[in-house]
RNA sequence: GGUCGGUUGGCCGAGUGGCUAGGCAGAGGUCUGCAAAACCUCGUACAGCGGUUCGACUCCGCUACCGACCUCCA
């Protein structure tokens, strides 16, 4: 373990130690989409952000299992959570195919852009139509421990008894009961099933038309909004594990309600720590589907859309959002996407210029001296900052200025032999450390061959443009410079030979 | 309406009771056959009004504006 990680936890609004339940290992459930259309960027971000949760635990040495479930039971629409069909049911007959198939398409397109966003998928992707009779088992439980009810086929959670015996209702989103039965006033009419306002389904009976139900106890019908995730969370992580994160549109009712279901069932929390990952806004406003100011992954690649100007590549999204932490909300716009694109280029540049320093073959020194010891502390500090509630952005501007290090030893500005073989190792380490395995980045190269054919013609081109340039062949070394522009291709002459990028 | 959060330089975005965030853009310079890249230097920002303090962008209060949740949402 390299430092005492902290960690943000909602659930008592303070930075706190991380101590795992068991020694050395993580149990973390995030809760994953609803598979009824294409996923928008804005999941993609909260996606991304426990990905680097999920990678920096492991880099930290921790044996982690990570579940995300796949809620494919589809949850209600409309302004009551009875005799509505839900979003899946209703897609499939808009589309006249099975449920199935509606759950199947979008989980494939999901599954599909989490890879191109180089998202890990996690140990567990358990499926909410694959848990239906321990959903059922769960409600069971709740009602033999006096805290739901049955009420004409429906199974309903008592909010009010909850509160009483454990008093911990609404702790998570900072909720009274008092207020919401307050605010619930108004639509009572609809709610004339349930004992209380703040009371919640755990199992629906299905009305008819409903065409996605199974058989329980109660009724033909189908399980309640938030408890896939109780069920789920405890089948393979236990009754008690170290995070759960989502979010933090979910922290209510849905969390809340998780709580309060683990509670009913096992007579206790399930998670130690809650994370909730911020917004991603469009324009200012939340990017979500209702709103319609969503933009799909693949017309931010594309450009295909009206409020971007060309398309950025998933690689240049993905540092996009590394720029901000996690708990803050980030505002998309195109302005912004073509910074973070130069400065993906930059840091990827940079480690590639780092990467080819050969430690055998430089003149190093054998003491380090201030250079050294800069170089280390900017190491240090990086680490620090991610082990403080996953700070990404600050540990980017200790590796922003790292690269300048770099490029000054590059370039001549600074020297060799300031720095320890050692260092230059750990430099060397910690930056394809940082890039590939925390922050999960990728090159973008476009040598899709995967055998350096493409670096190797380069190799040449460049090799016959220096000796143009050997001979003061002007003509033919800008010729070569000006086509190889016309292919996005920009030619960089340094003090050690040129290099190459695309643009 | 209730609850919570935000307001940082041209843009994005960290952070802190007194000390350089970082990226992008801009200006000047170095280097270069030219250019690009790279390097160096620069702008000296923290919504407004009060208060606490030796000192506040950072703490407290008020005001304004914005947003989130309260309904499916990551």
């Amino acid at each position: 373990m390299k430092n005492e990680l902290k960690i943000y936890n909602s659930y008592t609004g303070q930075k706190e130690v991380f101590k795992p339940v068991h020694e050395g290992r993580v149990g973390m459930y995030v809760c994953g989409p609803t598979v009824y259309s294409d996923v928008h960027l804005g999941n993609c971000r909260s996606f991304a952000s426990f990905d680097i949760v999920y990678r920096y635990l492991q880099y930290l040495g921790y044996k982690v299992r990570y579940v995300r479930n796949i809620t494919d039971v589809g949850h209600l629409e409309g302004d009551a959570d009875i005799g509505r069909e839900d979003k899946i049911s209703k897609k499939a007959r808009l589309e006249e195919i099975e449920p199935m198939e509606i759950v199947q398409r979008y989980m494939n397109g999901f599954q599909e852009i989490m890879a191109v966003f180089n998202i890990s998928p996690p140990n567990i992707e358990p499926r909410a139509t694959g848990h239906i009779l321990e959903q059922i088992e769960m409600v069971q439980a709740i009602i033999d421990n006096g805290l739901a009810y049955e009420q004409n086929g429906s199974v309903y959670f008592d909010t009010l008894k909850f509160a009483e015996k454990y008093g911990v209702y609404g702790k998570l989103s900072g909720r009274k009961i008092e207020d919401l039965m307050a605010e619930s006033r108004d639509n009572l009419k609809n709610q004339d099933e349930k004992r209380h306002p703040s009371d919640f389904a755990i199992w629906i009976k299905a009305a008819p038309e409903h065409l996605m139900r199974w058989g329980s106890p109660w009724s033909v019908g189908f399980p309640g909004w938030h408890l896939e995730c109780s069920v789920m969370s405890t089948k393979y992580l236990g009754e008690t594990f170290d995070i759960h994160g989502g979010g933090a549109d979910l922290k209510f009712p849905h969390h809340e309600n998780e709580i309060a279901q683990n509670y009913g069932a096992c007579g206790h929390a399930p998670a130690n720590y809650w994370m909730h990952g911020n917004m991603l806004l469009m324009n200012g406003r939340k990017m979500s589907k209702s709103e319609g100011n969503s933009i799909m992954p693949g017309e931010l690649f594309t450009g295909n859309s009206s409020l971007i100007s060309k398309g950025y590549s998933p690689m240049v999204v993905r540092f996009f959002m590394l720029q901000t932490h996690y708990r803050s909300t980030l505002d998309l716009t195109d302005e912004a996407l073509q910074a973070a694109e130069k400065g993906y280029r930059r840091l990827m540049e940079g480690n590639k210029a780092l990467q080819q320093f050969d430690v055998a073959s430089l003149k190093l020194a054998t003491e380090g001296g201030d250079l050294d010891k800069e170089i280390n502390s900017l190491i240090d500090l990086a680490f620090e900052d991610m082990s403080d509630d996953f700070n990404t952005p600050k540990a980017l501007a200790s590796l922003f200025e790292l690269v300048t290090k770099v490029n000054s030893l590059k370039g001549g500005q600074l020297s060799f032999g300031e720095i320890t073989a050692t260092t230059l190792e750990r430099l060397k380490k910690t930056f394809n450390d940082f890039i590939y395995d925390i922050f999960g980045l990728r090159d973008e190269d476009f040598d899709s061959s995967g055998n350096g054919v493409v670096d190797g013609l380069m190799q040449l081109i460049l090799d016959m443009r220096q000796d143009a340039r050997a001979s003061k062949n002007w003509a033919a070394s800008d010729k070569i410079r000006d086509a190889l522009k016309e292919l996005d291709i920009v030619v960089k002459d340094g003090k050690e030979g040129a290099s190459w990028s695309k643009n």
